[in-house]
RNA sequence: GAGGAUGUAGCUCAGUCGGUAGAGCAACGGACUUUUAAUCCGUAGGUCGCGGGUUCGAGCCCCGCCAUCCUCACCA
């Protein structure tokens, strides 16, 4: 079968005397800072001097031709060593060319039998696509203009016992390029890239973050009372105090304990964990952003989360026009900011005040409006009629009170909440309040949500540690959420949340 | 949870009307010291997702199950 030849191959490696696994290799230099030392090769003339050679990615250069245009001479280049994976081998006799890939590039290595000798060409020819190898040589260019090493020194460092996918077409089935997510950072275009590009993302934010004065901490993931959200939790258990944990859904309440603690700048980055539908959009677990500032209100915590986003996309580098999908995102500062009332006026054409017009509308959308506050019918609308039109990026302000039970109400309109959400692509990407600190408020808010939900949610309870946190006083202060695989998404142009989670949840096989 | 699509060699994919299972790449043997998905000659490689059924005969038709993708629902 496919494996025993190159099992075969690795008894052989191993009988010329090395390590058919490698070990320490010091001291090699990236692929793509090799090729960015392209203008250090140049042409030796036998009549003396030296050449620069001309720009050799244009098609059809044929250097032999030039050659003979400038005289007899050799080509001469830095002395490089490289480490990569070999992705692509032509051998043609006596001599062998092998593409090699570290996660910065590839580079094509020159193995003549002569310039080798012997004993390396024999180990060149044990080699197999998927082989992770070390070279010494000098850069230099091919008669057809490509730039490549050409080894004076082979070094095995890793045998590869399973053959790679197809060198053309590589992983294209969705399911193997999941659970197989090593094979698909190495030959699916751009995959590694855009995970890199997202650790890029999330440490802009977090340097963002740091220049404010913020904490980064880190909260309990296990939760006796799975708070901070409306959504359904994993249950797990705890086997020595036999109590039911719940994973978090929400980092907000214990991140706002600490700012009844005097820690006035404060997040966290993490993991959530939510016990719901998986689709393009959603991923059982993801990472939330949370920051909470003492003293400030949701207007900061729109500049902050503006900034934010700018410093990841200048972190990418590729510009604030982004494209995604079908759509391009035009990321430049300042992002647009419109009141929820203005943008039911705008897109459902109705005044956000005119009950019987928005009962009519939701009522055309499939939503019994009978019997319900206002406030949901046009919530509902907005979820539904609203929300696909914001293209964006727009910063929504100004909520309904009655369906934000955690926010401040606008001193001028109690029935105004000081929230805003911003939305990229009909996809909510940041959510903001200024804080409620009221405790005896938050008490009755979360009272009257407790009693809406539904019996299958009743493993909802009030956190009556976190009211009593409230009552020792928490400053006012301005809270962010962001879910940063979504927002990674639009910034790398992701149509999937899979393909910025690098092992999202796949039902096991065995 | 509902509907639709897909599942054939290690990978990418064909497979007509139900009649002996196909190609390319990868692999193996041979030729080749400037190739570019190298080329040329030859060889080998299959539980057609799993389980039933219909039929003289099933990759193909029927039923059930599994996995993945898409849409919808829940949700961010």
């Amino acid at each position: 079968m496919h494996e025993a030849s190159r099992r075969e191959k690795l008894r052989e490696i191993a009988a010329l005397g090395v390590d058919p696994w490698g070990g320490r290799f010091d001291d090699r230099q990236w692929i793509g800072d090799i090729r960015a030392r392209a203008a250090e090769v140049t042409y030796r003339l036998e009549s003396g001097g030296e050449l620069p050679l001309p720009e050799l990615q244009a098609e059809g250069f044929d250097l032999r031709a030039w050659k003979s245009q400038h005289g007899a001479g050799t080509i001469v280049g830095p002395a490089v060593r490289a480490a990569g994976r070999i992705v692509l081998q032509r051998p043609t006799g006596k001599l062998i060319f092998l593409n090699i890939r570290d996660w910065t590039g590839d580079i094509q290595l020159f193995v003549g039998q002569k310039q080798v000798g012997e004993a390396d060409f024999a180990l060149a020819k044990q080699f197999d696509l998927g082989d992770i190898v070390g070279v010494d040589g000098q850069l230099g260019y091919t008669n057809t203009g490509e730039l490549t090493i050409f080894a004076e020194k082979l070094h095995f460092l890793c045998k590869a016992v399973e053959p790679p996918p197809e060198k053309h077409h590589g992983l294209t089935d969705p399911e193997l390029r999941q659970r197989m997510r090593y094979l698909d950072l190495i030959y699916t275009p751009g995959v590694l890239l855009r995970f890199l590009d997202r650790t890029k993302i999330v440490h802009a934010i977090r340097r963002t973050l740091a220049a404010d004065g913020f904490v980064e901490v880190e909260g309990p993931t296990l939760h006796a009372i799975a708070g901070g959200a409306a959504a359904r939790p994993f249950i797990t258990h705890h086997n020595t105090l036999d109590i039911h944990l719940y994973l978090r859904i929400a980092l907000e309440l214990h991140l706002k304990r600490l700012l009844v603690g005097g820690m006035e700048r404060v997040y966290e980055l993490g993991r959530v964990y939510r016990n719901e539908g998986i689709s393009p959009r959603h991923n059982p677990e993801f990472t939330m952003l949370e920051v909470y500032q003492a003293f400030g209100n949701y207007e900061t915590m729109m500049e902050l989360t503006e900034r934010m986003i700018l410093a990841a996309l200048d972190a990418i580098g590729g510009g604030y026009r982004r494209p995604w999908g079908d759509a391009v995102i035009d990321f430049a500062p300042p992002f647009a900011r419109a009141t929820y009332d203005e943008l039911v006026q705008q897109h459902a054409g109705v005044a956000a005040d005119d009950h019987a017009a928005l009962a009519r509308l939701a009522r055309e959308l499939g939503f019994p409006p009978e019997g319900k506050h206002l406030d949901v019918i046009k919530s509902f609308v907005f979820e539904e009629h609203v929300e696909p039109r914001l293209t964006g990026p727009v910063f929504v302000l100004d909520y309904p009170a009655s369906i934000c039970p955690l926010t401040k109400r606008c001193r001028d309109n109690p029935q105004r909440a000081q929230r805003f959400e911003l939305f990229i692509q009909g996809m909510e990407i940041a959510n903001a309040y200024t804080e409620l600190n009221d405790p005896d408020l938050q008490e009755e808010l979360f009272r009257t949500q407790l009693e809406g939900l539904p019996e299958d949610e009743s493993m909802a309870r009030m956190d009556h540690d976190f009211v009593r946190a409230l009552r020792h006083g928490m400053p006012p202060a301005g809270g962010l959420g962001v879910g940063i695989d979504r927002l990674v998404m639009l910034l790398t142009g992701a149509q999937s949340i899979r393909e910025v989670i690098l092992f999202p949840l796949l039902r096991p096989v065995d």
